[in-house]
DNA sequence: TGCAAAATAGCACGATCGTTCGTTTTTTTT
DNA sequence: AAAAAAAACGAACGATCGTGCTATTTTGCA
């Protein structure tokens, strides 16, 4: 249970009970190829992902590469991590300062909106890897369901403290309103990325507006 | 301008101004190996087909598929015409006998649900495709994109003549609306094929409702 | 039934893939 | 500065990839 609230240790076996006094030169540049993995497999794809375009990309040789992970999957599962800890950076935690309740989530909305439209260089290893993955058993897959979820379970407590902190009805189906929102995203991606329409990022927004308004708590005052 | 109206001609160059008197028995292994390709790419995405594992299946040599297309590339427009034409077949095509408007909007939507989650074999191809091929240029992008177009063209009408016929308001942003509609499948897409999560058929039913609601044409009678 | 054409097979090519292994270089520790 | 440990290299492997050739088989028509 990775907790999108403790910090991922995105290391090799590495008994991690003594400090190395230095980091040591191997993480560095292990962390500089997960780095070029991320990249190159934001544009086509954990799938595509080979050691040896990421050799050239590094200026490294094949077995260089090779030799930090032992194994492709491996790459693969790194690749997932590191997106999951900058998810967590980028949209996650800064979050966490907006006021508990509806403001927090709608900053959570915004963020997540624009790391999937805004930044181009960057799409959205969750959404790729879902469908890159939904029929491909194996450690990759699960890696990414699992992180997935935790994403997707910390949105689900989101929408409940908002409806607890009387900013939605107090019967509010989160797990629904989770999945609109979500298809909102999706859409988004698509026709952003895909179809390369403009405005979709603003038809995101109001198509947020319209599905909160179902479970907008019932006015008191105003 | 591929209608989604007027049958789609899935033929080599075939100048087709003689018709064979019987079909000829390439047209048939033909429409073989495509039906296998579209099977095989269903699962593996258009990225994973592979001319050596369709002979395999197909129990015909590399050669003798190969020949059928002249390069992989032909091959996957070719799968992706096929869904193109099952698709019109499965979901547009008999979503015409429903009255115009709003019961003929459900009914596209209901078809193409279906389409999406029960049909587990036939993964959906413009999903998948737009998630593989949203950084990759080229004629296979191209023919994705045009036929999506053309989906979402015959979708937006949809809505449109339901807007005419009175059954939504007159002043229905419909290209919003199918916006919110896609985002429905997409989630559905998501969370049925990738997560695996019971009830996500309900939840997209559910949405599509919430999604129609503010639309809807002002009370009259009732 | 024979002939032309179409369909399929067989084979080989260069490239790239993930991976292994032994060597060499670099880094860290003593 | 020497010794030990870690990191990176280089070459090769078997497999698979898409594709091009030339036979061979199968088909459709006279």
């Amino acid at each position: 249970m990775n907790s999108l609230v403790s910090d991922t240790d995105d290391a090799p076996p590495a008994d991690a009970g003594v400090a190395p006094k230095a980091l040591m030169k191997g993480r560095q540049t292990r962390a500089a190829i997960v780095d070029a993995a991320l990249a190159l497999a934001s544009q086509i794809g954990l799938e595509g992902l080979s050691i040896g375009a990421l050799a050239e990309v590094t200026g490294m040789s094949k077995s260089g590469v090779f030799a930090h992970f032992g194994s492709r999957e491996e790459l693969q599962i790194s690749v997932v991590r590191e997106y999951h800890a900058k998810f967590e950076d980028e949209v996650f935690r800064p979050s966490m300062k907006a006021p508990r309740g509806l403001p927090r989530l709608r900053t959570l909305f915004d963020r997540w909106l624009k790391r999937v439209s805004v930044e181009i260089d960057s799409g959205c290893i969750y959404i790729s890897g879902a469908v890159e993955f939904d029929d491909r058993p194996g450690p990759v897959r699960d890696a990414l369901v699992d992180m997935v979820n935790t994403w997707q379970h910390a949105l689900e407590r989101a929408i409940g403290a908002a409806a607890a902190e009387g900013h939605l009805r107090a019967d509010t189906d989160a797990r629904q309103l989770l999945f609109e929102i979500h298809g909102l995203i999706l859409a988004l991606h698509h026709d952003a990325r895909f179809l390369r329409h403009a405005g979709a990022e603003e038809r995101a927004r109001a198509g947020f507006e319209r599905v909160l308004a179902p479970w907008a708590a019932p006015r008191r005052g105003d």
